[in-house]
This record gives C-alpha cells, sequence and structure tokens, in this order.
DNA sequence: GTTAGCACTCTTAAAAGTTGAGTGCTAACA
DNA sequence: TGTTAGCACTCAACTTTTAAGAGTGCTAAC
C-alpha cells in the first residue's frame, strides 16, 4: 500500500537528520553506525540503492554519499516529522502590553525569529484588503495642505497629505469629519462600492472633491500596504550556508529580500493556498520565487476576525532545519493571533 | 615645499585611475606604457620606489605592482580630483512636484544613487532635533486610545498612540488640541524646555497628565526620528567588489547596513564635522564604523532651513570612482536643498 | 534476507612543478 | 645627473601529480 516501508522511512529519516545537522552527504556506514536499525552498512547500502531509484536521494556525484532530493525533503515534512507539543519560547517577552504600533511589534518578532532558527524571517502586516477603517480624521496643517489620518481595525496608522486649492474653515472641517467617520467607520475596502461613493459625495455637496481625495488617500493607504509592508530580518544569515553563499546566488537572494516587493508574491501565494491555519512549506522549486530554487520557504499565516491576515515566513537552505522552524512559527502564529485579538477586545 | 613634485603626482594619479579601474595591483611598465609621461618602466620603478618610501602606494607582496594606500587615496581626493562642472543627472525626474510624503522620496533617491554608482547608498531623513511643530493633533480613536499625530516643518509625519483611562468628551479634547497647538507650534525639540512644559501643564488643569504623554510621545517622535530613519539602497552592490565580498567581510558589512543603528554614528560623524557645506570621505580606518575599515564612505549633508539636516552616504570598496561619486552627491544634494525649500515656501 | 570483502570511482587535499608579472640593482648612456 | 636597458631574483597563481579516504556496487558466503 505504502511506497515506503517502515524500514525505508527509518532510513530516509535518518539520512536527512544527519543531513540537516552535517550539510554533508552521508554515506551507508554511518547510518549503519548512527542509527538503531543495527543492520550492516552493506544492507544499508541496498536501502539507499532503493531509495534513489524511488527519488527520495540523490548522489551528487558516484562515491559520495546520498543527499535528500525535494522529494525526499517533501516526504520528511509531510510524514516524518514528529508534531511534538511545543513551548512558549522567549519571545513572549517581546509581546507588548499596551498598544504600540504594530510596525514596531512586527520588525521585532522578524528579528527575534530570525536570531533563533539562524535563518532569514520576514513578515507581512496584516493585509488591509478585507480591513476596517476605525477612525478617520482630516486635519489643516497649513493653508495648502490637509492630513488624513486614518486608523484601522488593528491599530495600523496610515497618513497621506492632501493638498488643497485654499483652506477649509474650521465648521466645514468639523462636518466632513463626522460625516466621513459616520459613513465609513467600519466598513472594509471592498465595502466601500460606488454606491456608497456616490452617496457620500453627494452629502459633501461642494466639497465633494475633497471627499474625492480621501478616497484616493484610502485606496492608496491600502494598497501601499499590501505591497510594501514587508519586515525582514537576518537576512545574511544565508552567508552561514556554504551551498547559498557563493557571490552569485546569495546577490540574488540579498537582492530579493531587499527589494521587498519580490517578496510579495510569496505572501499571495501563501494567502491564496486556502492552507490558512496551518503551515506552507515550499521546496526548492516549488517556491514561487524564482531566486529562492536552492531555498526552501516556511511561510504561515495569522489571522485576525473578518478575515484580515498577514505572514510570516522563513527562508534558509534547503536543509533548514523543519522541525524547528515549523514549530517557530506556529508558537509565533499563535501569538500573533492572540495580541491582535486583544487588542480588538479592548 | 611640496613633497610630491609634479612627476611624481603624475604617476601617482596613474596608479591610482588604474587601480580603480582594474582592481589589481599596477606594475611600472603598464604606468610607463599608459600614461603620457613617456618614461620607460625602469624609471617609473624608481619614482614608485620613492613613492613607496613616502607611504602613498604599497605593495601587497614583494614582486607584485603597487597599490594606493590609504594616504595616496586620501591625496588623490584632495588634490589630484578635477572639480569638473557637474550637468544635471537623471535624478531629476525623481523630484516631486507635488508634496508627498517625504520617506518616499528618500527611499527613490537612495535607489536611484545606488544604480548609479554600483555602491550602496543610504540617506537619512532630516534630523528632527531642531526641527519644529508645524501642526499637532489629538484624536480619540477608541475609548482607551489617543491618538498623537504630530507633523513637523519638513512635513514629516509622526503618530503615536496613548492609551488613557477613559474616554475624554469632545470639548475637552478641542481644548487640549488648542492648547497644545497655540504652546507647541513653531518650536523645535531644544526648545520645549522645562519652563515651557511646566507652563503647559498648568495650563492643561486636570488633564496635565496627558499633556505629559503627550510630549512623550513628541519626545519618542524625535528621538525615533534620529535613530532610525535611514533609508539603504543597493546593499548586495559590495558583493560586486571581491576584496569586499569574502563571506566574512560581506556578512559584516551587510550586517551593519541591516542594523541601520550602526549607520547612525556615521551621521553623527559627519553632522557634527562642521565640514557642512562640502563632501566628507572617509577612507578606510578613518571611518567611524569599525566594519567598514576596508570600505571608503563619502557623505554630504543636505540642509533645510533652521539647522535642520539630512546625511547622504555612499558605501563602497577603498578604489571607488571618487570622481563620480562625489559628483554624484554633489548633485542630489543640491537637488534635497531645493525640493525641500520648495516645500517650505508653500 | 543479511553480511563481509574487495575492486573500483571520484572528490579533496596536499605537494611539486611551471609560468609570468614585477621588482631591485647595476652599468651604460646622454 | 637623470634616464634607460638588461638581468637575476621573488613570489603569487596556475597546473599537474600524487596520495588518501570515503563510499559505492557487486559477489559470494552465511
Amino acid at each position: 500500500m505504502q511506497e515506503l516501508d517502515e524500514r525505508k522511512r527509518k532510513i530516509l529519516n535518518a539520512i536527512i537528520r544527519n543531513y540537516l545537522d552535517t550539510g554533508e552527504p552521508v554515506g551507508s556506514r554511518t547510518i549503519s553506525k548512527y542509527s538503531d536499525l543495527n543492520l550492516s552498512s552493506a544492507t544499508i547500502r541496498n536501502e539507499m540503492s532503493d531509495l534513489e531509484e524511488l527519488g527520495y536521494i540523490l548522489q551528487p556525484h558516484t562515491s559520495a554519499g546520498r543527499i535528500p532530493s525535494d522529494k525526499g525533503y517533501r516526504f520528511y515534512v509531510d510524514n516524518l516529522i514528529a508534531d511534538k507539543d511545543r513551548e512558549v519560547t522567549q519571545m513572549k517577552e517581546f509581546m507588548i502590553e499596551h498598544t504600540e504600533r504594530v510596525e514596531h511589534v512586527l520588525q521585532q518578532m522578524a528579528r527575534a525569529l530570525a536570531a533563533n532558527t539562524n535563518y532569514t524571517a520576514m513578515i507581512t502586516a496584516p493585509s488591509c484588503q478585507r480591513n476596517k477603517v476605525k477612525f478617520l480624521q482630516l486635519s489643516q496643517v497649513d493653508d495648502e495642505q490637509l492630513l488624513a489620518v486614518i486608523v484601522t481595525e488593528g491599530n495600523m496608522v496610515k497618513n497621506k497629505m492632501i493638498s488643497t486649492r485654499e483652506a477649509l474653515d474650521n465648521e466645514t472641517l468639523l462636518k466632513l469629519n463626522i460625516l466621513l467617520n459616520s459613513s465609513l467607520n467600519g466598513l472594509s475596502a471592498d465595502q466601500i462600492n460606488l454606491a456608497a461613493i456616490t452617496k457620500l459625495k453627494e452629502q459633501a455637496g461642494i466639497h465633494s472633491n475633497i471627499v474625492s481625495d480621501v478616497l484616493d488617500a484610502l485606496a492608496w493607504a491600502f494598497e501601499e500596504d499590501e505591497e510594501l509592508q514587508v519586515y525582514t530580518s537576518g537576512t545574511t544569515n544565508i552567508l552561514k550556508y556554504p551551498e547559498l553563499s557563493d557571490s552569485q546566488k546569495a546577490s540574488e537572494l540579498l537582492s530579493a529580500f531587499e527589494e521587498k516587493k519580490q517578496l510579495v508574491s510569496l505572501v499571495n501565494e501563501t494567502l491564496s493556498s486556502g492552507e490558512q491555519t496551518g503551515i506552507q512549506v515550499y521546496i526548492g522549486d516549488e517556491s514561487p520565487i524564482q531566486n529562492m530554487k536552492d531555498c526552501s520557504v516556511v511561510t504561515a499565516t495569522y489571522q485576525i476576525g473578518e478575515g484580515m491576515q498577514g505572514t510570516i515566513g522563513i527562508i534558509g537552505p534547503k536543509r533548514m532545519d523543519y522541525e524547528n522552524v515549523m514549530d517557530n512559527l506556529k508558537t509565533l502564529k499563535v501569538q500573533l493571533d492572540s495580541v491582535f485579538q486583544k487588542n480588538k477586545d479592548k
């Protein structure tokens, strides 16, 4: 029924674990001694030969040990990792009791994650696509400029300058603010449709052009959010792994981290994967980002009610410590969930 | 009178220019053929021997060509670079006509600079140390949270959440806003002294604790500004230069770029150097950042009236194209000056 | 089915040899 | 006195050789 019997699984497991440790191809003798199978190296060799034929492991060259193939890693991730109960990590101390700027929390998280794992960490701010406006305010900053401040449910603060022909008087401003708040509060981006906009403009009367600008600002804020808010940390960690640190590959990878836009496709892929509760693992070519074909990427989404969600990701060599990484991600995911939940309850 | 006669200067110049091109030690024969001095390699050798004794050039090992020493580069930068008139670069197109968020402008600038030079670029936002408050507003975001929005003269927007025990009514909020604006507008950080604070609190009456929080927020905003607002681009460019791209050095440098805090000392050094109009060049050990002892750093400050200023920097190998870099910086400096000036005039 | 043994392969590291750019020095020249 | 040609010498970098070691596949015996 199964492609791999118990013994083959044990051997594959042993090979991969060993390779994760050392980064060196692992030979039959090593397994024979290391594992609790009590088999001679010759027997292991036979099994390895089978495993290679089945595509789970491969030889970098004749008469070298074996290394896991992408398929091998995949099997490992799917079947061989024990789902061990995770303890609370020291990350907890980064949790902020009082409401702080979300951006800082995320940057801290990324830092902790990178330090914990020795790989590269990325975190995106919760996507605002279906996020709700909590508070909105226009202020006259100087004669020709209005400042629009937008606060979302998740306590993200956005602001945008709006140029105007001339200053508005206080009363008008007050009215506009009341109007905007009463009309838009509690609405998410996709709830602000044409009908709502038309009605709003109608009510604004001669100031409908300002309303227009505010809506633009709103759209811009949401959009910017989705495109750019990616926090990374530990990008230089990849230099620690010889298989990634040659000039060519390292440069490509680091550029991808610097130009955060590229990371967005990773996020989109993760978000749209349906697998929203668990953890996503992309091994080698499975990754949506071409530059990362020599890496593995592990992602998780964290969620806040109402479909608002963000992504956490770890990028490292294929031989990353999947168990530890997945563990870390799970923990962080839970914590982020609860942080944002708390803020929301307040 | 001069330590170096005309011929030695020419030879030194030729050596450095050649080395900048190739990155390889340059030998006597090369100079003999390449320069317009019409001297045999033997003569050049004699001169080189002198130059070495004087400390301007050095040999990586016996029987290799010569490379410039830090002192050599220094002489080159100070004396040998022609101060050519710079044309308008394509950077102009990044100039934003309408008032946009400063952060974006700076990030764009950094990108352009890095692309232009093939080195790493950094730009700091104008320091707020002596920056003035232009506008300040408190808003009740929800029952327990106030949002303080601060806009400075340079159109930097800062915001900070303030937790309160209970919601304030509209009228109180209005009064507080008026009080804060009338008291603080036009003041710079160092003008908000104890006397001003005491008076302000007095006027705030029972809400003096909120005023306290606002002042904290203000201090925090200014502080954060100074510590973190550094935009970098092209960090991976250093991998293009073999002398910097070995794992060890590259990793140190890239970490410095990632942890932007380290770059702050560079800024402080530059700002406090007095040399406010021109361009500062740190060669090798001259750099205030230890990690950069194998690099050269070129910085410029741009200014906005009232002592508000920021820093632009280029980090690259010692054999960077100083002429081009200094040119780029000068151009950008002028343009930044004018952009901010324009915003201010508006 | 498992294991021991052996011949064979292939990488890696070290050693030895080769090359060539570049120097320093000396002696001759203008 | 400054310049140049010539030559012996040095040293990094490259190539080749050699040796060692890890690991395999296969066969034959248990």
